[in-house]
DNA sequence: CTAGTGTTTGGGCAACTGCCCAAGTTAATC
DNA sequence: GATTAACTTGGGCAGTTGCCCAAACACTAG
């Protein structure tokens, strides 16, 4: 009966990936030693090392997961959405809980910038980057956006620094921002290059 | 003759600034210690308090001093420029030698993180970020370009979250991106309602 | 019961942290 | 020369750092 050891392990395991994750948002990557971890998960200090190998990839880890989470959690609703235009009302309707000093947007800049330190991490940022860049190239391409992949890419880019500038200007807002990134998708109708011709999206 | 102490105080003072801005983008904001900071520098590490009041202090001077400097070096470019278009080439074209793991990309990033920490940071940051916006502004209203205000915060945003990604991705080029970051700068002829159709733009 | 497996504890090590300070140097002023 | 002010040194303090490990614990299988 009972919990296992086994089961008991893991929730501590647990703990801490979520400890950690808060304290990269409170203090900076480099700003969290194991101590702290512990203490904030409950824990005694010498646990962190039976769990992870090193302080290092108790962060890695931390910081991916809640990335791959955050991420998946908008995807859903992306999936949902008709036109390109919808996408990226969707995206920033959901980037609205994020003021920019919140945990998620936090995290995500901190993590970007330990990838710029930690090839392992830069690998691990960029194969997620590019899992959420692909279907929404997809998509903008299907509606005739000119130059889908530069444009998912500047998409993707604009919405982190828009997370990044809320965080020092909170009047820069969801609904101040949507109909200037609006313009980004705009379809071409000449040529302009060689991109696929938009017609256009009654259905 | 030769040099007074004062003189040689201040090039201390100023070698302890470069070297701090250095180790802030090697090692991250919190990463950086009062000794490397010295050994940097060639100085003992006694030196630092001497200079200044705290490690904060050094560091929040190191920081602003370098944005300070980057930004006022593209500055007299976008003044030079005619069009809202050319404003954003030349903005772009600056960004070419960031290729986002470079000095001045991870430093912004962890000022504006350290920003996110610090209310000192964060107040000279938005100032210095004010600053650049708004004649940015001024000339996108002067050439009819729709909520320019917004459209000036997005134009700074995503100029920031392509440098960000850049250091994930060296596929984001400005070459890439400028074409898709022009469609931002389109004019409006009727009043702004939804979605842009674009008319042309002949200038 | 014993053995075995997985988890947890608390203490320890050597290195490092921010900051301080008495004593020293140097050049300008009297 | 003596005095002054600015700058520099090197050592020290108390606290923290990542990581390690012997011992204790909990629970399962034989």
């Amino acid at each position: 009966m009972a919990i296992t050891s086994a089961e008991r392990g893991r929730e501590v395991r647990q703990r801490l990936v979520r400890a950690a994750t808060e304290l990269i948002v409170e203090r900076g990557w480099t700003g969290v030693s194991t101590r702290l971890v512990a203490e904030r998960a409950g824990v005694t200090a010498g646990l962190v090392h039976y769990h992870f190998a090193s302080l290092r990839s108790l962060l890695t880890d931390a910081a991916l997961t809640a990335i791959r989470e955050a991420i998946a959690s908008v995807e859903p609703l992306l999936e949902r959405a008709r036109t390109p235009e919808e996408v990226l009302d969707r995206l920033l309707a959901s980037l609205a809980g994020y003021t920019g000093g919140d945990a998620t947007s936090v995290l995500f800049t901190e993590t970007y910038l330990a990838a710029t330190r930690d090839i392992e991490v830069r690998r691990a940022v960029a194969d997620v980057l590019a899992d959420f860049r692909r279907p929404l190239a997809r998509r903008l391409d299907e509606h005739g956006v000119a130059t889908p992949d530069a444009t998912a890419a500047v998409v993707a880019a604009a919405v982190d620094g828009v997370m990044l500038h809320r965080a020092l200007d909170p009047s820069v807002t969801a609904e101040s921002v949507a109909p200037v990134l609006r313009r980004i998708l705009a379809r071409d109708h000449r040529n302009h290059t060689e991109t696929t011709e938009a017609r256009e999206d009654r259905e």
